[in-house]
DNA sequence: ACAGTTCTGAACTGATCAGTACAGAATACT
DNA sequence: AGTATTCTGTACTGATCAGTTCAGAACTGT
């Protein structure tokens, strides 16, 4: 008895994930699911129950496999400096490929769903506070350090918060400058560890 | 002879720009449009077209009416750090007001069309180069009266030019945080013109 | 009143969309 | 072979959309 299930759940949802990034949610039709998942639009159906929550289920997925490690060195208890820097050139790095025009699912979703969807809006404010928060862990460890004074934190890490959405957006019209601005506010973030060596040079000038 | 027209077409542009601010191109349906600018269908199209025609006057009345006055002191040749941290004192204000929840159309746009729009892809990449430029101007002012270090310049533009993308975004999700984050931007770029005792305070610490 | 325009209402086209329904094919275990 | 279950193809519903068409109403100056 029983036919077993003959395609995995996770590869679904990781082939739809691949779509929405490339054509958000609107943009992204059951015809084409269709065609990326390899399954029928019955058995889509059958599995997800609406194309919202094949989507959810594809945005989980983004936030594991590619925002998680990209900001758990940020995140994590040693960081510094170093971390915060090293975050926006591994986005000049990432968007070198020709891929990174898509951006960033959750940003495109922000800008395609914030305001019209009250479920979405939420989630979308505690993403952007998740930045704030990520940084702000950086700067802390970057005073204890004593590269930093504790009254920057605040506004610095909100300063980079905002820029990482920025960047994020800019990919999508041009990509060369985007990872030209990633490297400009990496070298920022490097300057400010040596911001009483630059405050000597200022003076002079 | 001949019946005069009874609408300007200015005030249609305006009203089609605002139903477009709040809702995006696809989000805006034709039946919208008709409510919004009091015109009818038949008009519109008569007037203007296409949908995408109508669309592209409500852009460029956007710039002209909404981005120029908010971006001309920045650009102005006697800009300087005040002007900048104005400037996102500026929007830290505006944010202020409900309705600021719509976001910047432009900024709207870019997340909706870029990539998929050739054209508007190129006007986009151009918006964003505006602000870059005009960031660029503010801190060569700066950098005239002792502010700043020249090489601080292409650096700290670049963050200002993608900040400014990022709380256009992040007011879609949190007015009152984006608001908080404009005021750090701010009191940031003010902190450039104190760098000297910034310096030596943290020094001491 | 009349002629020249502008504007409107309403119906229509052709396309696309999410979601549903269901018959039947494919597979698995007994 | 028989049966339970999963999966698929196809066709459908009902809704929405941009854009077209056109008859005729509304208005203007002569």
């Amino acid at each position: 008895m029983a036919r077993t299930r003959a395609y995995e759940q996770g590869a679904v949802v990781v082939a739809a994930k691949e779509l929405f990034w490339q054509h958000g949610l609107d943009g992204s039709a059951i015809g084409d699911l269709e065609t990326a998942t390899g399954l029928s639009r019955s058995s889509l159906y059958l599995a997800f129950g609406t194309k919202r929550a094949l989507f959810d289920a594809a945005l989980a997925d983004y936030l594991d496999t590619f925002i998680d490690p990209l900001l758990a060195p940020v995140e994590a208890p040693q960081s510094g400096l170093a971390e915060a820097a090293r975050f926006f050139r591994r986005l000049a790095a990432l968007f070198a490929e020709p891929r990174s025009r898509r951006g960033c699912l959750m940003i495109n979703t922000i800008a395609e769903l914030a305001g019209r969807d009250p479920t979405f809006t939420g989630v979308a404010a505690q993403f952007v506070n998740r930045y704030r928060a990520a940084f702000a862990n950086a700067l802390r460890g970057a005073a204890a350090q004593g590269e930093l004074t504790r009254r920057e934190i605040p506004r610095r890490s909100e300063l980079l918060a905002v820029s990482t959405m920025g960047v994020w957006l800019a990919v999508r019209t041009d990509p060369t400058a985007a990872a030209h601005s990633c490297r400009a506010v990496a070298n920022e973030i490097t300057s400010w560890g040596r911001a009483g060596d630059d405050g000597a040079l200022r003076r002079s000038v």
